[in-house]
DNA sequence: CTTAGGG
DNA sequence: CCCTAAG
């Protein structure tokens, strides 16, 4: 099963804020930024943001107005899903984020309510062509509008993102990905949605950074964070909207949502799957002796983490290839490799440009050139589970572990002519009939598992099906040079009926993704398990993937591996005792001595999931050897004497009484005898 | 499951 | 921290 945690609200209009000021002092933009920087975007910031984007993009002078003097009809989200259907360009905004996340939101659709105030737009004074100043506002949640208001505005609305210093990143992809939206269908829904009459708007320069008054409001200055709204009404008396155009400061591709939105996006595919099989009776058990529940959850966690570190799976072989370990966990992180310039590094590494430039240099007694431009390689994409507990560092190791594992092996270039593999590395580039006639396109790369240097841990002796297989191994093709970064599969190769639409960059982002059906889940769980491994070729992704020139996320998956090896349980993230606990510690162990350790823990952590009795024990052992020791001698963060010293004695204690308790009965018995 | 102890 | 024997 597997559960989408989303927010999904319907969204219908923007949130005019009712005094849209200018905050003047510098203190009030401290506060707001101040503000933006505490609070984490919420989604319909970012759906504002993308909506902005979108408008200050290429729609910069769009014109909104009333629709036929009344209210602008509500956009339920019947009515998004229905548009992204067919458009998919995403009026809603996924957030799959941990912090996000609470327990309560795994069995069922998380509902997430967004106060209208939340974040508003403002519109910006057109000038003579405004039409009727009036915006019709609406937002709704879940279809229900909650709020229906109507401002005396200027008609072109303005978003732009706040800048942030210190967010320097540039964030091409984004960027990249607007235009796409622009210039595909995105305009159109939004002119849908928001039922908006669009006007180009001559006098609003499209220059992509439009400075935006911030409306002295509260509400709004809470709503600001990563998005600068700007009602053009202010003093401006010239008669047209002079839109402060601000080059540097108020929009960037790396706007301040930047991180926020990459974030966001970024987490997008935290999915949760409830946990089925082994954990569930582990609970069930926990339930009938709740004497030790935590102790049966705590071993559960664990043992879940174990049994399961990661797997992964390539997506060709994704659909044939739904191999679930017994015990799968049940939080699923899908972590999505960002596509960056480390492609460079793996083609460097794989030697793919070489072996590119070997071929072009064979070819160089003649005067014709196949000409290859490759931009980068794409990292395919790896799902990884790990349970929700684990710590980052954890997380980033077992990336690292995921992505060694595949990499670690050597990857080789495949050559596709026509869709059509070259496996003759003998032939010349004629041979194999790569001309410099030849279309680009007719040329494709793919990187691949180096199959003879595939370490036997990467081989799943249970599951020969899933140790590459020359077919399936056919992750990525890149495409050159028209788009020299779209990967793409190549044509010839058996792939899912899934995938070519995982990679297609024109792929209308299918419904079924922003619409998590339990019962269909549960049906069709492994199906509705890769559906949710299938990258969201939408602006999501391009926001997630910073990647100049790639326009479109088409992370090929890797296929589940059931490695034995790989599979072995990672070691603990090791978590330094802080002094404070030491205390806890040894005033607990002082209370109730060194041999009931399980009493300990319930006494001074019981809270401290991450803190077992057996870590307790160690704990105490070792701290009984630092108290030993010179001071010069140890490590770490210094633990006061004093409680060094109280150790010793405890311990001290403690162990006499164990040996007179071992003592008596020898006594005893020597008297007896 | 807990403890105890070696690694 | 891990592993595991022993209770």
């Amino acid at each position: 099963m597997v559960f989408h945690k989303r927010l999904d609200y319907g969204y219908s209009g923007y949130q005019v804020p009712p005094m849209p000021r200018v905050p003047s002092s510098a203190r009030g933009k401290r506060s707001a930024r101040r503000k933006a920087e505490e609070k984490p975007m919420c989604a319909f910031d970012m759906l504002a943001t993308v909506a902005g984007e979108l408008l200050s993009e290429r729609e910069n002078g769009l014109l909104l107005h009333k629709d036929g003097g009344t209210s602008v009809p509500a956009i339920t989200k019947g009515v998004i899903k229905k548009e992204n259907i067919s458009h998919e360009k995403p009026f809603k905004a996924e957030v799959f984020d941990q912090g996000s996340c609470n327990e309560s939101a795994l069995g069922s659709e998380k509902q997430v309510r967004y106060d209208p105030k939340e974040c508003s737009l403002s519109p910006r004074t057109a000038g003579k062509d405004a039409r009727e100043p009036v915006l019709s506002c609406k937002i709704s949640e879940f279809g229900t509008p909650k709020k229906i208001r109507k401002e005396e505005c200027s008609p072109a609305l303005k978003v732009t993102c706040k800048s942030e210093d210190g967010i320097k990143t540039p964030f091409q992809g984004e960027r990249r990905m607007f235009d796409n939206v622009v210039s595909g269908t995105g305009p159109e829904i939004f002119e849908d949605l928001m039922d908006v009459d669009a006007k180009p708007l001559a006098l609003v320069s499209s220059a992509s950074s439009v400075k935006v008054p911030i409306p002295r409001n509260p509400t709004f200055a809470k709503c600001s964070k990563g998005i600068t709204v700007d009602g053009d009404d202010d003093e401006n008396s010239s008669g047209c909207t002079n839109p402060r155009i601000n080059t540097s400061k108020t929009f960037r591709p790396q706007c301040p949502s930047d991180h926020r939105i990459r974030k966001l996006f970024a987490s997008k595919f935290w999915k949760v799957a409830p946990n089925d099989g082994e954990l569930s009776n582990t609970e069930m058990k926990a339930i009938y002796r709740n004497r030790k529940l935590c102790y049966t959850r705590e071993k559960t966690e664990r043992c879940s983490f174990k049994r399961r570190k990661l797997f992964e799976r390539r997506s060709i072989s994704a659909s044939n290839l739904d191999i679930y370990d017994e015990g799968v966990s049940p939080k699923l992180g899908c972590i999505k490799m960002e596509a960056s310039d480390k492609h460079a590094n793996l083609n460097a590494a794989n030697g793919a440009s070489s072996s590119t430039s070997g071929q072009k240099s064979s070819y160089e007694s003649r005067d014709y050139h196949v000409k290859l431009n490759i931009k980068s390689f794409k990292v395919p994409e790896l799902v990884i589970e790990i349970p929700e507990n684990a710590t980052v560092g954890s997380l980033k190791r077992t990336v690292m572990e995921a992505v060694t594992a595949i990499l670690g092996s050597g990857l080789c270039v495949g050559v596709f002519h026509q869709g059509k593999k070259v496996r003759d590395d003998n032939k010349t580039l004629l041979q194999a009939g790569i001309s410099h006639n030849d279309k680009v396109e007719n040329l494709g790369f793919t990187l691949e598992p180096s199959y003879t240097l595939t370490p036997p841990s990467l081989l799943c002796p249970e599951d020969p099906n899933s140790i590459i297989s020359s077919d399936t191994t056919e992750q990525l093709k890149i495409r050159i040079p028209d788009t020299p970064t779209t990967l793409e599969l190549p044509a010839a190769s058996d792939v899912t009926p899934k995938a070519p639409e995982t990679l297609s960059s024109n792929c209308p982002e299918s419904d079924h993704d922003s619409v998590p059906s339990p019962t269909d889940a549960s049906s069709v769980d492994k199906t509705a398990y890769s559906k949710a491994l299938l990258p969201v070729p939408s602006m999501n992704d391009a926001l997630a993937v910073p990647v100049p020139s790639v326009n479109v996320d088409a992370l090929a998956m890797v296929p589940l591996r059931k490695s034995r090896r790989t599979e072995q349980v990672q070691r603990r993230i090791r978590r330094p005792f802080s002094v404070s606990e030491v205390e806890a510690l040894v005033q607990a162990v002082e209370k109730l001595g060194t041999g009931r350790w399980r009493d300990v823990k319930l006494r001074a952590f019981d809270n401290a999931k991450h803190r077992t009795y057996v870590d307790l024990k160690d704990k105490w052992k070792t701290l009984v050897h630092t108290a030993r020791i010179s001071p010069q001698q140890r490590r770490g963060e210094p633990v006061p004497q004093e409680l060094l010293d109280r150790v010793l004695s405890a311990h001290a204690y403690w162990s006499s009484q164990q040996t007179k308790l071992q003592a008596k009965p020898l006594a005893e018995a020597c008297l007896l005898a």
